[in-house]
RNA sequence: GCUCCUGUAGUGUAGUGGCCUAUCAUGCAGCCCUGUCACGGCUGCGACCCGGGUUCAAAUCCCGGCAGGGGCGCCA
C-alpha cells in the first residue's frame, strides 16, 4: 500500500496512513512489535513510498471527545508486525496527493499519475467507468450490440469540420471524426441496432472547457426508428445511469463532495431526472431567445451565449429537435412537408442540451439514396467520395436514427466538473498531446 | 484565425517603483513531543520565465521572445 501521510519524529511510537485502490487504512507501528531497523523505515520513508506491512487487524483506541460528546463509531488499524518497504518515493513531488494547497492544471496533468491518487479525482474516473457500464447494460438491455468501427479512414468523410491528416503506407488518410457513416451501414446490414464507444478526432482549434481534439463518443444507431424513437433510448439510458449511480456509488460521490466543501462549492447531488425530457424546437428555442431581446433569426445557429437564454428556463436535460435543415449534415432525414413558419425546411436532426452545453448531436438519417445524392451535391461535396456509403442503401434501407453522446461531457454535468480536462485521464487539446 | 489575461521556492500564493536580504500556506530536512488521527511545537531549506530597455533604484514600468490560462470563432 501507498504511505498516504505519517507522523514525524524518532519515539517508539509511529502512526502512518496506508491507501491502495480498496480504501485507506492506518498502520500502528510499536517500538518492539517490530525491529528496530522496521521501524526506522516507518518514521523516514517518504510519502507515496509503497511498503508491504503484515499485522493484525484491531481495534484503534478511541480518539479523545470534549467532555459530552458521544464517541465516533470504533475503527480498525493493522498493527505491524512486519515492514518491507516496496519502492521509496522521490521528494519533493511535483504535486502533493494529500495537500491542502490547489494545484494547476497543467501541473496536474503533466503528473496525471500522481494527480489521480488524489481521492476526488480517483473518484471522477470511477464514476467515468460507471457511466460506460451502466450505459451499456442499459442499450444491450433494449436490444443493442457493440460494433467498432475503423478509426482511419481514407477520405474526409463528411466534410465541415478539420481531420487530422495521417499517413497510410503510401497513401494519405485521416483520423475518424465520428463512426456516422459505419454505424449507419452496420445497421444496413441488419444488425439493427449497434452502439459504439470509441474515440473521434477532430482537427479544430477550439480552446475552450468543453472541447478536445481527441474525446470518446458513445453512439447508438437504430433501424426501423424515427428521431423521437432515439430521444426515448437516450432518456432512458441517461435516467437509468444516473439511477444506477445514486443506488451503488454515493461513496464515490461522497469523496467528490469532501473535497467541494473544501473548497467551500456546493455539494453534487445525484437527481435521477425525470422522463420524458423537454422538448424545446429549434422554432421554440428561436423564438424564446427573440423574447429576450437577443437579435437572432430563424436559420441563425444556436451559440452558447444564445444556449444560456435557454438555461434560464431549462436548467437540466433538454432536447432541442428540428433543426432546420440547412443547419444539420447531408445524411439527417428531412420531409418535404415539415416547414417552419417562414417556410424553412425542417430536417429531424436534433442536440440534447443540459443547461447551456450541447450533449449530444442525433437524428433520423436519410434512407432514400437519391436524396441522400442529391444532399451531398447540395453542400458541395462529391458523390462519387461517398460511393462506398451511398451503396449501402441502394439494396433496400431502412428508416433508422441514432446520435453520439459526449461521455466527458456527461460526466462534466454528473460530477459538477468545471472542464473537460478534468473528465479525460490524459486530454488532448489544442497545446497537449503529452503525455 | 480573433481577443483578453497570467508567468514569484516542489506546489498554491502575497506583492502595482525604494519599507524585498520577497509574504503566507503546504512540502522537504533536523530536533522535540506523541495512541496520533487535518496530530502538535521549535529550527532550518527553497523562488521573482528568458533577453533587452527606462530609472539613482525594477518582481513591479516598456519592448521582444518563450510558456500557460480564459473567452470567441470554428466544431455531427
Amino acid at each position: 500500500m501507498w504511505i498516504c501521510r505519517s507522523n514525524r519524529g524518532k519515539g517508539a511510537v509511529c502512526f502512518i496512513k496506508l491507501r491502495d485502490g480498496t480504501g485507506s487504512l492506518q498502520a500502528f507501528i510499536k517500538k518492539g512489535n517490530v525491529s528496530d531497523e522496521e521501524l526506522e523505515i516507518a518514521q523516514t520513508a517518504s510519502r507515496e513510498s509503497t511498503f508491504q506491512i503484515t499485522g493484525e487487524i484491531a481495534k484503534k483506541r478511541p480518539p479523545k471527545v470534549p467532555e459530552g460528546e458521544p464517541l465516533p463509531p470504533p475503527e480498525y488499524e493493522i498493527v505491524a508486525s512486519k515492514i518491507i518497504i516496496l519502492s521509496l518515493a522521490e521528494t519533493p513531488m511535483p504535486l502533493g496527493v494529500t495537500d491542502k494547497v490547489e494545484v494547476g492544471m497543467d501541473v496536474r496533468l503533466d503528473n496525471r499519475f500522481l494527480d489521480l491518487r488524489r481521492k476526488h479525482i480517483n473518484a471522477m474516473f470511477k464514476l467515468r467507468s460507471r457511466i460506460l457500464q451502466y450505459g451499456r447494460e442499459h442499450l444491450i438491455s433494449e436490444g443493442f450490440g457493440e460494433i467498432n468501427s475503423p478509426k482511419i479512414i481514407a477520405a474526409a468523410a463528411e466534410g465541415g469540420t478539420n481531420l487530422f491528416p495521417i499517413k497510410y503506407f503510401d497513401r494519405d488518410a485521416y483520423l475518424s471524426q465520428s463512426p456516422q457513416l459505419y454505424k449507419q451501414l452496420a445497421v444496413m446490414g441488419n444488425l439493427e441496432r449497434v452502439f459504439e464507444i470509441g474515440p473521434a478526432f477532430r482537427a479544430e482549434k477550439h480552446d475552450t472547457y468543453r472541447h478536445l481534439n481527441e474525446f470518446i463518443s458513445f453512439d447508438i444507431e437504430m433501424a426501423w426508428a424515427s428521431d423521437e424513437d432515439v430521444m426515448q433510448v437516450q432518456e432512458r439510458m441517461i435516467s437509468h445511469i444516473w439511477s444506477e449511480i445514486k443506488s451503488n456509488d454515493q461513496s464515490l460521490i461522497d469523496d467528490i463532495n469532501e473535497f467541494r466543501v473544501s473548497e467551500e462549492k456546493e455539494p453534487i447531488v445525484v437527481n435521477v431526472p425525470s422522463i420524458p425530457f423537454p422538448r424545446v424546437s429549434y422554432c421554440e428555442a428561436i423564438e424564446l431567445i427573440q423574447n429576450k431581446g437577443i437579435e437572432i433569426n430563424w436559420g441563425d445557429d444556436i451559440e452558447a451565449h444564445h444556449a444560456d437564454m435557454l438555461a434560464e428556463k431549462y436548467s437540466e436535460f433538454y432536447f432541442i429537435p428540428k433543426w432546420p435543415m440547412a443547419m444539420k449534415p447531408f445524411y439527417i432525414f428531412h420531409d418535404k412537408n415539415e416547414t417552419s413558419a417562414t417556410g424553412g425546411q425542417l430536417s429531424r436532426g436534433f442536440d440534447l442540451n443540459y443547461g447551456r452545453d450541447e450533449m449530444t448531436s442525433g437524428g433520423q438519417r436519410e434512407h432514400r439514396a437519391d436524396v441522400l445524392t442529391q444532399n451531398l451535391i447540395d453542400v458541395d461535396l462529391n458523390p462519387d467520395d461517398f460511393d462506398f456509403y451511398i451503396d449501402g442503401f441502394r439494396y433496400g434501407a431502412p428508416p433508422h436514427a441514432g446520435w453520439g453522446l459526449g461521455v466527458a461531457r456527461l460526466l462534466m454535468v454528473l460530477t459538477g466538473a468545471g472542464n473537460v480536462r478534468e473528465t479525460v485521464l490524459f486530454p488532448r487539446d489544442r497545446r497537449r498531446c503529452t503525455p
